[in-house]
DNA sequence: ATATATTAAGATCTTTTTATCCTTTATTAT
DNA sequence: ATAATAAAGGATAAAAAGATCTTAATATAT
């Protein structure tokens, strides 16, 4: 479904959201450890997130990622994923035709289509705090 | 979503069905010009289909692959899927926890929930010659 | 029986994805 | 100012996926 790298970069977002919202700032090793992730493609991963301006980074002691509030309210799942994925997940045909449209549909076309919308509509729909929260009480996990 | 393996496929199945519907048997060649892949790729491909026996294959001048009619008629999408990459798509965790579970989800577990079940009944329900109909018809295309 | 067409199988190569390492740059605390 | 800390960036390596090549096995037609 998603790439290793945006499956991190999920999990990362959510990590940090979650210690955002008590005004903590995390550091890289904190973060691939909470969510049992390679310490250094981690890196690569959040430097993206943070070029888009998906969260923040502070270099130098005490520094590290956060995300500030007013960011945190909006960010959804489907700008994390576009950030590492690209639009792949919304546009690439089920079959792997590059043309692949309403016009010429490849045979499994129309039946993917529901379950794309759905997902793209999940994705968009999704606000990290909202994960952060369950996670934060406990109720959801980022580790095995 | 699919492997580029599994694309191949489906492709390829949808095609060998049209064919095997007015009793021809089409050649390897065949297949690869006419959903547009890899020749050698695709053998490997059709090998296992093969040897999970969801597809004929004949040795020999005017071999080829083909589905008797018997199998074809209850043939679901989701057998071929099933053969190529396995149950990943069903089973794998979004965000790619391994011991991710209704009683310890990751975040995203129950909002992907819905989304997974819809993917697998459509794979369940979806049969090839239903869509090898399509393609019979001119509706649906498998090249580009 | 032999030649030929065709799939099967194994080995190998290429590309992409995933992951690591090392150096540089920025920030903070002293 | 200096030292320490942490992310940024570039180069490289390992693993997986995608693709190709070569040879073997098998069936068919003559």
């Amino acid at each position: 479904m998603f790439s290793k790298a945006c499956e991190y970069a999920i999990r990362a977002s959510i990590y940090i959201a979650v210690k955002s919202e008590s005004g903590q700032r995390v550091s890289l090793k904190d973060i691939a450890g909470a969510i049992d992730s390679p310490e250094a493609f981690t890196a690569k991963i959040l430097q993206q997130l943070s070029k888009d301006q998906l969260i923040d980074s502070v270099k130098g002691p005490s520094g590290g990622f956060s995300i500030e509030k007013k960011k945190l309210q909006h960010l959804r799942l489907s700008q994390i994923v576009y950030a590492i994925d690209g639009d792949r997940i919304y546009k690439g045909c089920g079959l792997g035709l590059k043309d692949c449209s309403e016009r010429k549909p490849c045979p499994v076309h129309h039946k993917f289509k529901a379950i794309r919308e759905e997902l793209k509509n999940m994705l968009e729909k999704t606000t990290v705090t909202e994960l952060a929260s369950g996670l934060g009480k406990g109720l959801t996990f980022l580790q095995r």
